[in-house]
DNA sequence: ACTTCAAGTTGTACTATACAACTAGAAACC
DNA sequence: GGTTTCTAGTTGTATAGTACAACTTGAAGT
């Protein structure tokens, strides 16, 4: 096996092995959170709002789950649904003060996390590993994670 | 923010974007195999067979989600126990044929989309991703992931 | 106006998971 | 050697997250 096809099987293993960690260590960490809850209002956070529509769609969600989601989260006060004026359909979904702060709070807490995790590092390596991600993500939709 | 804290930043999102994806892109590329499922297998051909709670251990997961699952796999004739002549407590899990062979075929599903999503990466840059991936994954457990 | 499309909700089902209570066997300790 | 304690595994129960299908309501196109 080449040097680089022995890289991918290791790329492989290494990132199922995060993969199966990531969702039961993120609701260990954060009852009050999962792992979806917490990137959804990381969503709403960043787009200043949105439908729930753009959700399923862009975490490739099927809508009954966001729907629900979206009930848990109102029913936690973390967000609000405003009627869309223009068409009565919508619901265009805000954080409200507290979900901000709990979204502050446990970004704190991941980051802090990751931090001591990532302490030994040098920052040249962070800055590589950093981009080596955004490349891996950023790439064709499909072919093996979304 | 230091180029360390932004690239910090960086791997946080960009492992959790990961981790979001993974299980249900799994699930839908191999309905067959979980990925838990598939990792129990992989482990089962690893070490030759082991117990259920060896791979509860290690994969911190409760007794009784690894009994249901280990029945799961039995029932789909992709394992055998085999009790142990020394404790009969002990029922010791391996591969059959048919185990060997879905796992083996798994793998290789999961090899050509992850070799297809890094064909463009000069062999460089996967040595070094995969390090990274080791690396960061061989950390201390329970920082984040565990 | 009628049809078709879009946004969301609700009913139902399934999977993965944990915790607690239990059974059966092994080991330890007087 | 019998009693207690530990270990391996199963089963009951509960919860979260998810999908699919059927439905409701409102908007748009013909």
């Amino acid at each position: 096996m080449s040097a680089a096809e022995s890289a991918v099987e290791t790329i492989q293993r290494e990132m199922t092995i995060f993969a199966r960690r990531a969702r039961a260590s993120a609701g260990r960490m954060h009852p009050e959170l999962s792992l979806v809850s917490y990137t959804l209002l990381g969503h709403l956070e960043e787009r200043d709002g949105c439908r729930a529509t753009d959700l399923a769609a862009h975490y490739a969600l099927d809508k009954s789950t966001v729907s629900r989601q979206v009930a848990a989260l109102e029913r936690a006060a973390l967000i609000e649904r405003r009627l869309d004026p223009e068409d009565h359909r919508v619901q265009v979904l805000h954080l409200t003060e507290a979900g901000r702060e709990i979204l502050a709070q446990v970004t704190r807490s991941r980051r802090a996390a990751f931090r001591e995790r990532l302490a030994e590092w040098p920052e040249e390596d962070l800055v590589r590993f950093a981009a080596y991600l955004e490349r891996y993500n950023a790439g064709p939709a499909g072919a093996d994670t979304e």
